[in-house]
DNA sequence: AGCACGCCGACT
DNA sequence: GTCGGCGTGCTC
């Protein structure tokens, strides 16, 4: 009689770089109905207990080796379905990461396969009468009937007359106590909705997706600062809840938006759960299953929400598009834009991208008819600010080092008219950089044309692209001045400056100092908005989303810092950086906006000043096609660690031989920016090639081989934004 | 990741 | 003679 072998096919939790494929083991018959495909288990492995995700199950296979049993199961159901498991095989060879990693991160903590680890949920009690001829012994028995005559009620309300009368009526039968899984993440607050009929142009824009809302649309929104994108997005989803479908709604950073998050609950209520980094393991875990359950049909958060178990999607949003936030910085370094691509297709439902600055790339998909293109291109309350650049160069030479004349006479002005004033500094840690202090002039790559990295050490000049290498010049190439330096001014010498002028004026700053304790920066921005203060210092961080109808004025300090760094994207990030914090100036009524800089002439400050995203995008356009960067060509950066640097460097060669022959441009390798982290060395390579399948195999390969070599670790990122 | 196996230097 | 260094390889 032929026995039914049954193998379960087993990921096991254990993400090491040489572990990437299943194990095979066998099942009892007390578990065998159990078991099911993305299911957690326990499983024996090599004397310890792991847990792993069942991947498969085969019926009758046969093996030439004994398997071991599966010790038991996790959860009673799956927490990967099929659309899930097949995410996870798609992320894993579109980042080349094992696929164990790609899995672990599409689930919230409490769901990864991990032993070690574990969130529970969240019980209310009640106490039910069950006896009810009962006849009690005592005044506090008595009570605690007479309280559970009108059904349920909470057994910590109870506990307040007596806890043991308590336990010796449950005792006896006479009351139960019922557990209520409770969520952890409970909003009472009741939002007012300020619910505003659609401009023409949002109507248009509302048409434009609702034609396409039974198939995969890709959409790119673009809209200037305050045109109503939130309004579009929100009449979009109202129609697709009609349809009982679900929908995804993604922003950048969600603890930065919790204006956004507010809207969203005035109008659509209990119907949302929130994702984001701030959570507790528990509330992530909580608001995961009200997914799951289907207890609400949106989802908002960050990044990781691509994931959000629903479905029947029928629509993903993914605001501020162009923010380098979708991209995943540790492995799997997926791309959020690609994931909600994969999933809106695998839905045919629509994908709306939004942007008042999108990025080169996406731009150029939507010129090219890839995306379909939407335009949003006038401010509901029709003006959009009034940009002055004021050229710093001048200002020191008549002794304004850090607020310029004209910043100084707004701000004045602005205070006495009652308004407030927010100033912007985005002071970041950033490589230092050598500028001119005459002309402006920031020493570059003559090859790469990337601002090189100054070295203290040896007093030489670098680029981390080509690794093209020279001592500092003593004068300027340009204009042979000897005034070169580096510039370098934070938040907080800032607000100690405009303390010292504007003596009377309340100054608030936020940024990553001020804002690490829990709600700090919720507060920060209410008591801004209640007119606690006069002056918000700060940096990017206050750039995004931010609606004061106060602020008529806005100064951006260094408006070019970000030009400096050494970033074949700087120039973009500077574009969309000073339109997001002019976007920030007049929400309400006319508004201006000051930019200091040192180079008023480049074009990215140019148009950031005019609004002109078009012109911007041409010239950008022309650069990156001289240049060889995306969308012309596409970007891998191979990124090698290790303590010995001769034999990195070595391996780093190797790399580079491997690589050579392809159709494609192979930089370096050269050391990373940060070269050298807790005695390990970086070094980098970068690619440039026009199609994955040429590089592909050679890279698998490449990657592949650095598995056995356990003094290199090797990581590849497909399309970096950083480098 | 653990843990065993295996092949070379300085010690009770 | 042995203890232990960590390089290599395997785990159903």
């Amino acid at each position: 009689m032929a026995v039914e072998k049954i193998v379960i096919e087993v990921l096991v939790e254990l993400k090491a770089k040489k572990i990437d494929k299943t194990f095979s083991y066998s099942v009892s018959d007390a578990l065998k109905d159990k078991v099911s495909v993305g299911m957690r288990v326990l499983v024996p492995f090599n004397n310890q207990t792991l847990e792993g995700f069942v991947l498969n199950i085969e019926y009758n296979k046969e093996l030439d080796y004994n398997l071991k049993e599966i010790i038991d199961i996790v959860d009673d159901g799956p927490v990967i379905n099929k659309e899930m498991l097949e995410l996870g095989k798609y992320i894993s060879k579109k980042t080349l990461c094992n696929l164990i990693s790609a899995y672990q991160t599409m689930l919230p903590k409490a769901l990864k396969a991990h032993k070690k680890f574990n969130v529970n949920k969240k019980y209310t009690s009640y106490i039910k009468l069950i006896d009810e001829t009962y006849i009690p012994k005592n005044d506090n028995q008595k009570n605690i009937i007479e309280r559970l005559k009108n059904g349920l009620v909470l057994k910590s309300e109870l506990s307040r007359i007596s806890v043991s009368s308590i336990n010796t009526l449950i005792s006896k039968k006479v009351i139960e106590e019922v557990k209520e899984e409770t969520y952890r993440l409970i909003d009472t607050n009741n939002y007012q909705d300020n619910r505003v009929k659609l401009t023409l142009e949002q109507e248009n824009a509302l048409n434009e997706v609702l034609k396409c809302k039974d198939k995969f649309a890709p959409f790119l929104i673009h809209g200037v600062t305050g045109s109503g994108k939130t309004e579009v997005y929100m009449h979009i989803i109202e129609e697709v809840l009609k349809e009982n479908k679900e929908v995804i709604v993604l922003v950048p950073e969600i603890s930065l938006t919790p204006q956004m998050v507010r809207i969203f609950k005035s109008r659509f209520k209990n119907s949302i759960a929130i994702l984001h980094s701030a959570l507790s393991d528990g509330e992530k875990y909580d608001e995961w299953r009200k997914i799951e359950r289907k207890e609400v049909s949106i989802v908002i958060g960050a990044r990781s929400a691509i994931f959000a178990p629903f479905t029947n999607l029928g629509l993903i949003i993914l605001d501020e598009e162009h923010s380098d936030t979708y991209k995943q910085e540790n492995t799997p370094k997926y791309d959020t834009i690609d994931i909600a691509i994969k999933r809106a297709k695998t839905h045919n439902c629509p994908l709306v991208l939004g942007s008042a600055t999108p990025s080169i790339e996406s731009y150029t998909r939507a010129k090219t008819g890839i995306y379909k293109l939407v335009e949003l291109k006038h401010r509901i309350n029709k003006t959009m600010p009034d940009v002055k650049l004021i050229d710093m160069k001048e200002e020191i030479k008549k002794g304004y080092r850090i607020l310029s004349k004209k910043l100084i006479d707004n701000i004045t002005d602005c205070l006495s008219k009652n308004e407030q004033v927010i100033l912007f500094l985005n002071r970041r840690g950033y490589s230092t950089t050598i500028t001119c202090k005459e002309c402006g002039n920031t020493l570059k790559c003559p090859n790469c044309e990337i601002p090189l990295t100054y070295h203290k050490n040896g007093n030489k000049l670098n680029c981390h692209y080509c690794n093209y290498t020279t001592y500092k010049p003593l004068i300027c190439p340009s204009c042979n001045s000897k005034n070169l330096d580096s510039y370098g001014m934070g938040t907080e010498k800032l607000e100690e400056e405009v303390g010292k002028i504007f003596k009377t004026a309340k100054i608030v700053r936020m940024d990553i100092d001020t804002t690490k304790k829990k709600g700090s920066h919720e507060r920060i921005i209410n008591d801004f908005k209640n007119k606690k203060y006069d002056i918000l210092i700060g940096t990017q961080m206050i750039s995004k989303g931010l609606d004061f109808e106060n602020v008529t004025l806005v100064g951006v300090l260094n408006g070019d810092a970000q030009l400096n760094i050494p970033d074949f994207r700087s120039a973009e990030r500077t574009y969309s950086l000073l339109s997001q914090v002019s976007g920030r100036s007049g929400r309400a009524r006319p508004g201006k906006v000051v930019i200091q800089c040192f180079n008023k002439e480049h074009y990215s400050i140019k148009y950031a000043s005019t609004n002109d995203y078009e012109s911007f995008y041409k010239e950008e356009m022309a650069i990156r096609k001289k240049l060889k960067y995306p969308p012309y060509y596409n970007i891998c950066l191979v990124t090698l660690t290790g303590a010995d640097y001769d034999y990195l460097k070595n391996e780093a060669d190797k790399v580079k031989e491997y690589l050579s022959c392809l159709n494609a441009i192979i930089l370096g390798p050269s050391l990373c920016t940060v070269p050298k982290i807790n005695n390990k060395y970086y070094m980098q390579i970068i690619i440039k090639y026009k199609n994955i399948k040429d590089i592909y195999d050679k890279l698998k390969f490449v990657v592949d081989r650095s598995k056995s070599k356990s003094k290199l670790n090797l990581e590849v990122d497909l399309n970096p934004k950083k480098i």
